[in-house]
DNA sequence: CGAATTTGACCGGCGC
DNA sequence: GCGCCGGTCAAATTCG
């Protein structure tokens, strides 16, 4: 029987069947041609074997709406009796949707044991002759018809049903139950057309949702390749006012931004690729055409078609045309190499404590320890215990020169959810590495980049971040110390200040998770300015109400701070917004305000962090 | 006793 | 090629 479509209550029980129990839609089901049969069939198994489900071993003590008369349509348990016919092979779904119920009339009236039980195929089996004591009921049929019909063979029935007295009684009973029957078929065919109409709907809203989500995309994407335009446009410009040497093209190498990140395999990479895209026009049409085919690609899900698009672009960065050849690089043959790369993009961070380390909300476990050149104090190396195989490392060292400043190296992304408090930092090495990775940087020497840099990511600043552009591997250096030397932290040459007036000296001290998430913010800004994207994009529907009450705890100002930014465009006004946040946070823990001479306390807001965090 | 830390050995990159 | 140096490994040790 080719049917267009029907319900499988198989496994679900048939007093709960639907519409009583809320049928669960897959609205992004993974066939998204249309939620058709295939597709559905999970839930309802629409297909081609659509028959009547009878509940053919249900005692009938078991059924709690016999003889009802509501008229919900909840129930229909019919009940089966398999003696009508032993040899016909059971029928364990409905069809909601017969196409050719004339057929029943036409075919399967007269099929039936009984000749006078005409019925369709799927419900025949609910009449039942009288050989059969087991049960009294002529027509066990329990369907609210909603005709209040009284299916129920009582003991007087029967008596006026078998009395030989009535030669036609055999007849009228069953041109009655016929009654009964295309009456129950007619109120199926009404349930099938609405279930039918459900089935549109959902079809609708979900094509709907589908659009609009190929169209939003679309317009990210563009407004990618016009920031990134516009950013190219800056960077020139900053080329132009740049006389000083040339740094040596570090970032270059860090060119390919792709998933050294598992967590953001695909917005990573798809980001690094937007902006090599936009480099080019023949990429930027590579980029439309493939939008466009992954748009017209609907047998898939959109996670799929985005794996796949960012699969198709990792496929087309590989050859020497993309960021290996801009660079001077050698062809990068496989990932790894990226990611041997990516993890050198690494965030520093300075803050006065007199702790072992600063507590980022992570789980660390030390694997080593050095003695580095040029300072005294040992150099710890940790890496993160928060998952298995999580790459991020970090390095914590103190300052040859101030042995109450702690540097702290971040290096690697996280490939794992992180806790709240540790969003703040993973934020600050995930931005720090796209950021340095961004094929922005490939185009323009270290020094200018940072130079801009220091005019678009902390425009109202003084002091508080560098970026070390000759380093071993590209640093980001975040002085949380507040260090009115400018100079203090240039030991190595083409570094580049970022000055950030009105922090206390032991700022750091107190939320030594928030400014670098500040920073790691504006760096994610600044990647997403320059065309980049990250996959922990804070929700801008929390950030609106968490920004808007005082935060209780660290971790709450961490968020507040982290929305206040990314809940406004312009980033200037976002940090400012941040550092009021975090400075007027009153949050009891906070000590800025208690001491604000640069020393630390013992018993500094790091220990306070600590108590807030998982240490 | 399991987990975390310590610490010496080892490895690879880089400069000479 | 050699040595230096940064980084990692892994066995030993310590800790809870």
């Amino acid at each position: 029987m080719a049917r267009g479509g029907g319900l499988s209550i198989d496994s679900d029980p048939i007093g709960s069947f639907f519409p009583h129990k809320p049928v669960v839609l897959n609205s992004f089901p993974e066939d998204n041609t249309t939620i058709n049969n295939s597709s559905v069939q999970h839930k309802w198994k629409l297909g081609p074997n659509m028959d009547t489900t009878v509940n053919r071993n249900r005692s009938q003590s078991s059924s709690p709406n016999t003889n009802t008369t509501s008229s919900s349509i909840s129930t229909i348990p019919f009940q089966v009796n398999r003696t009508c016919d032993e040899n016909r092979p059971h029928i364990d779904e409905m069809d909601f949707f017969p196409n050719k119920t004339d057929d029943y009339d036409n075919n399967h009236m007269n099929n039936c044991a009984s000749a006078s039980t005409s019925a369709p195929p799927s419900l025949d089996h609910l009449v039942h002759t009288h050989d059969h004591s087991s049960t009294t009921n002529i027509l066990d049929l329990e369907v609210d018809t909603g005709l209040n019909l009284l299916t129920t063979n009582t003991s007087s029935d029967h008596s006026m049903v078998d009395d030989e007295t009535y030669p036609d009684s055999k007849e009228k009973r069953a041109k009655s139950e016929m009654f009964v029957l295309q009456a129950e078929l007619e109120r199926m065919k009404a349930e099938n057309h609405r279930l039918k109409s459900m089935l549109d709907q959902v079809n609708t809203n979900y094509n709907a949702l589908q659009t609009h989500l190929v169209s939003l995309m679309q317009q990210q994407k563009e407004e990618e390749v016009a920031e990134q335009q516009v950013f190219d446009r800056k960077l020139d410009e900053e080329k132009q006012s740049v006389n000083g040497t040339l740094v040596p093209r570090q970032f270059m190498d860090l060119g390919l931004a792709t998933n050294a990140d598992s967590s953001e395999p695909s917005l990573s990479s798809s980001a690094g690729r937007s902006q090599d895209l936009s480099k080019s026009p023949k990429n930027n049409e590579v980029a439309s055409k493939e939008f466009e085919t992954k748009k017209s690609v609907s047998d898939n899900g959109f996670d799929q078609d985005k794996k796949e698009f960012v699969r198709r672009i990792e496929k087309e960065d590989s050859p020497s045309e993309g960021v290996a050849a801009n660079n001077n690089v050698p062809n990068p043959k496989n990932v790894d190499h990226a990611e041997a790369t990516m993890r050198k993009a690494r965030v520093s961070v300075r803050a006065r404590s007199e702790a072992p380390m600063i507590t980022d909300g992570c789980q660390w476990r030390k694997y080593g320890q050095k003695m580095a050149k040029g300072n005294p104090c040992p150099r710890a190396y940790y890496r993160c215990t928060m998952a298995a195989g999580c790459p991020v490392r970090k390095q914590v060292q103190r300052c040859a020169e101030d042995r109450t400043i702690l540097v702290t190296t971040y290096e690697g992304n996280h490939n794992h959810p992180l806790p709240p408090a540790a969003i703040a930092m993973a934020q600050t090495t995930s931005s720090a590495a796209k950021m340095l990775l961004s094929g922005s940087m490939s185009s323009a020497d270290g020094l200018m980049n940072a130079n801009f840099l220091t005019r678009t990511l902390l425009p109202c600043s003084s002091s508080m971040a560098t970026i070390s552009a000759s380093a071993p591997f590209p640093t980001v250096t975040l002085d949380l110390t507040h260090s009115p030397n400018p100079l203090q932290l240039s030991k190595s040459q083409n570094q580049v200040q970022f000055p950030f007036p009105g922090i206390p000296q032991n700022f750091a001290n107190s939320p030594s998770s928030l400014l670098p998430q500040i920073f790691g913010q504006a760096l994610y800004n600044q990647s997403k300015f320059s065309g980049l994207q990250t996959s922990q994009d804070a929700d801008p529907s929390q950030s609106s109400n968490q920004s808007q009450r005082p935060p209780p705890h660290l971790a709450d100002t961490v968020s507040a701070a982290t929305a206040a930014i990314a809940a406004d465009p312009n980033f200037t006004a976002a940090l400012a917004a941040a550092i009021t946040s975090i400075i007027g946070g009153s949050n009891p823990n906070n000590n800025i305000s208690t001491n604000n001479n640069g020393t630390t306390p013992n018993n500094t807001s790091n220990g306070n962090i600590a108590s807030n965090n998982n240490k």
